[in-house]
DNA sequence: ACTTAGCACTCAGAGGTATAGAGTGCTAAG
DNA sequence: CTTAGCACTCTATACCTCTGAGTGCTAAGT
């Protein structure tokens, strides 16, 4: 059944109301905000109708009206004004960005710091990773006798490194023929089909005494892209949460924090999809109980080589969806640019 | 002025008492937990008079006693438990680890993370830094045809690598010429003196086409060394502080998580020196206003090549000290052993 | 049929007061 | 020097009242 016009407009004063001032929103309050002429009693009558059919709620008898989820549902996809963004807020964004070109680690863990500081709530980043992630390129380095490190290239850009301590001296010519032999073998393979029994033929190559290295970067190939896959996760600006009266009681703050550190706990994130490219979870849609009274709002962004990442905040259910959703969707485009277009330095 | 071995007995009560119940201490809880039997009336006066040269505070005049920071000091310096640390607690540290050796930035950020777990509170991990920073090895490893990846190992084996995007295609030839050149000229330079002017002798050597990586290399290095040397810290479980009673005011916990986070305010942090391994900051000690009611413990590790770093626990003042030192010396002893021990994987 | 004025009713929160109890300092005796 | 006893202080708690915001309902107006 669709709401009259007079109703949605209601909805729409009550959850403005509600999420400048963070209390129950009573039928004067909707009276100053609306532009129509209607006496407040007017407005009791459409209010408890809208309560009725599961929009609003009251805390209480003698309250005003909050919107519950699916108030805030309605809301979100049909109601709530469209912002723009101001270009000073992008400016800043994307030139605190620019110093962090080329580490991409960096580069997103502060984009969340610079989103998180510029919608005032914790934000998530996570970083990108490809449909089908491989090792593109691999490189042994040797730093003294018996060490070395293995660097990867992933088919996304992403690289990884590990050290690597062997327990006999490497010679240069070592160095080379397992380069050559890891480059030859074990490139653009997907993660599945690169297993141990892939080593005999490596090792037939270039020589049984390498074996034990071979056999270190394919085990920290597949852990990278075993890691990769789980993505890095990065939590910025975690303390804001403390500022919104919903998170005042410390265990509530607290579960909502350790669920947020929780990488785990992100599986159930709402990933945005080509239909939907910012997607909006409001509080209990989601399974998790700490999270009862938080919203989420997530977007992608992705680098040159088409890997996918995510870029998100995290506020209370009283939320300002609209001014959030601009400013995510425009941090995350500009983002994009600077992954995209920027090839420069 | 020395303090009766009795005074001494009460303030250790008196803040073994608090750091358990978090609330005032009166006379009779001390002599409660005193072997001694003396009255309350004897403690009363002993506790005046502790009062009187600043080791104990009275939030009111009916109300028990509390520690004030001297007390901490002195119950710190010389009265508290030498705790033991269950084995248990140490595998637990260890096994985790020993899944991260060989990713060193990421080993850090667990061992922060176990840290904080096993003590309760929010840890903080500093990547480790040698003192005389330098780049022992530079790598270019071609991605693709206009795209390399610069990494280089510094003196204390960090690992660090940057995507470069260049506006020329390179050769097979041209990037073996970089990686020759960077490696004979670059290495084993400290900060001051890589400067531009060095690119000059090493365009001789590889020619001029490859100028624009020798510069991006160079400027990628000096960066790295410049960062490296303010470090990456690491703010694991920062939600623990939650927990505490003297956090439960949302402003105070913001306040205190911002300048956690914040990694300039972290230079203010005691560091441990040889004389005293462990170092302990008791509340206002520091000058910053948000650690008033906060006490940090901090220890360091080192790595094989001799590169400090940092591991630490904050809490507040009422904190077991005892515990957690004991804890956190352990951890970073143990620490230790695998960075330096346990060459193998 | 919708709107609105009026009114009785509800309830959370503010403010005030009394009470209980923990803890003190002081005094005087052991 | 220690301790029992006692008067005193002060917070925290419970309980109360009162206020005001906001409601739902009814009946009259358009």
């Amino acid at each position: 059944m669709a709401l009259s016009d007079r109703k949605k407009q209601i909805l729409k004063a009550v959850v403005d109301d509600y999420v400048q001032t963070a209390e129950p929103v009573g039928s004067r309050a909707v009276v100053a905000r609306l532009k129509t002429n209607v006496s407040s009693a007017t407005v009791r009558n459409e209010m408890a109708d809208l309560e009725r059919m599961g929009y609003l709620e009251q805390p209480h008898t003698s309250a005003g009206r909050v919107p519950s989820h699916l108030g805030y549902r309605l809301y979100v996809d049909e109601l709530m004004n469209h912002y723009s963004v101001a270009p000073t807020e992008i400016d800043q964004f994307v030139s605190t960005l620019t110093l962090r070109m080329g580490e991409l680690d960096r580069l997103i863990a502060e984009a969340g710091r610079m989103v998180s500081e510029l919608t005032s709530h914790p934000a998530i980043a996570v970083s990108p990773v490809a449909e089908e992630e491989a090792v593109r390129r691999f490189e042994v380095i040797q730093v003294d006798a018996e060490t070395v490190v293995l660097v990867l290239v992933t088919t996304s850009d992403i690289i990884k490194n590990r050290i690597c301590h062997l327990t006999f001296p490497l010679s240069d010519l070592e160095v080379s023929a397992a380069n050559r032999a890891l480059n030859a073998h074990f490139t653009n393979i997907p993660l599945e089909q690169l297993t141990d029994e892939r080593i005999t033929s490596a090792e037939y190559d270039a020589g049984a005494d390498i074996t034990e290295l071979l056999i270190a970067a394919i085990d920290f190939a597949s852990d990278v892209l075993n890691t990769v896959m789980q993505r890095d996760v990065y939590l910025e600006g975690a303390s804001q949460i403390l500022k919104y009266p919903e998170f005042h009681d410390p265990n509530k703050a607290m579960a909502l924090l350790d669920c947020l550190s929780d990488r785990n706990a992100l599986s159930l994130l709402p990933m945005p999809d080509s239909e939907h490219p910012v997607k909006i979870q409001i509080g209990a849609e989601n399974k998790t109980s700490p999270l009862d009274n938080a919203s989420i709002i997530m977007t992608s962004y992705h680098t040159a080589r088409g890997a996918k990442g995510l870029l998100g905040v995290v506020g209370p259910t009283r939320m300002d969806y609209a001014k959030v959703a601009a400013r995510l969707c425009h941090f995350a485009e500009e983002l994009n640019h600077l992954l995209n277009h920027d090839t420069r330095r």
